[in-house]
DNA sequence: CGAAACTCCTGAGCGC
DNA sequence: TGCGCTCAGGAGTTTC
């Protein structure tokens, strides 16, 4: 599930194209979240300039295009020889002078677009403050969520919010803050706000440290995995011990997604 | 406007 | 061995 870390992995491992020159373009699968522009082959000749990361979105700058790439859930982008043998699902082949860029995305909720085309405009212009930036604070946070009713958990996974936060990393800076999910937005404390802020910060720096969190298939450029899940304390380990407390841990769902917690560690009615 | 439901898709896991 | 089912989930879109 690639989350903020990954896809800052997923961006450093693509490093080695910066400079390289595209010599061809293959489409297998047009069909993702949206469909890949058909006038893609536009980029042969183009050369790779910088790579940046906007939310979990992928800006790449080529000498007179650029693409916004999402993961969605299970995308991965991998660099192989062009004559490796091409896996099932993938969906694009990028060849550069030296090797060949893939992507391969079994769900198929990623995407691929043009920047400068109006959807991926609207796309980028709905999102909320970086998770990371000094402007991602307790003052921002408590504004945000002052007249909120939803679940802190669904609010703080809202992009117009602040971006990059999914259900992994929700879950658990809720969990490191003693905070139950399913307490409303505004029922925070300032203090509280302050500690999720904090925790969110925290635990987002020492993944992308880590590489990311791995689940399922999810892999960088190079084709490696990330490790980060080993130190999960909540997420994925409904029915097991907190490692706080040893109360089970329980799951329940906020906004048709799963969300684990530990009732001891975090009370529902804890300043409710 | 906010909130909640719905949608895309495939693979993993499970019961039989 | 394989069928059919449920679940997972980022985030845009639709519906109230």
């Amino acid at each position: 599930m690639p989350e903020l870390p990954e896809v800052e992995t997923t961006k450093a491992s693509l490093a080695p194209l910066i400079g390289q020159r595209v010599e061809q373009v293959s489409i297998y699968q047009a069909s993702l979240r949206w469909q890949i522009p058909n006038d893609l082959a536009r980029l042969q000749g183009q050369t790779l300039q910088f790579l940046n990361r906007r939310a979990k979105y992928i800006v790449a700058r080529f000498t007179e295009d650029a693409l916004l790439m999402h993961l969605g859930m299970s995308g991965s982008f991998a660099l192989l020889p062009a004559t490796q043998e091409r896996r099932k699902h993938d969906h694009l082949c990028i060849d550069f002078e030296q090797i060949q860029l893939r992507y391969h995305d079994p769900r198929r909720f990623g995407s691929i677009l043009w920047l400068h085309e109006p959807r991926a405009q609207s796309l980028l212009a709905s999102l909320g403050v970086e998770p990371l930036d000094d402007a991602f604070n307790a003052e921002h946070l408590a504004a945000k969520l002052q007249h909120k009713k939803i679940a802190v958990k669904v609010a703080i996974m809202d992009n117009a919010v602040v971006v990059g936060v999914g259900n992994i990393y929700a879950t658990e800076a809720l969990f490191y803050t003693g905070i139950h999910p399913a307490r409303p937005a505004s029922s925070l404390t300032l203090d509280e706000i302050s500690r999720l802020v904090s925790e969110i910060k925290r635990i987002l720096s020492q993944a992308i440290q880590l590489g990311g969190s791995t689940l399922r298939d999810y892999v960088n450029g190079q084709g490696e995995t990330g490790y980060f899940q080993q130190t999960l304390a909540a997420y994925g380990r409904a029915g097991e011990d907190c490692i706080r407390c040893g109360a089970m841990i329980d799951s329940i769902r906020l906004g048709q997604r799963a969300s684990a917690f530990c009732p001891v560690c975090q009370p529902i009615g804890k300043n409710c």
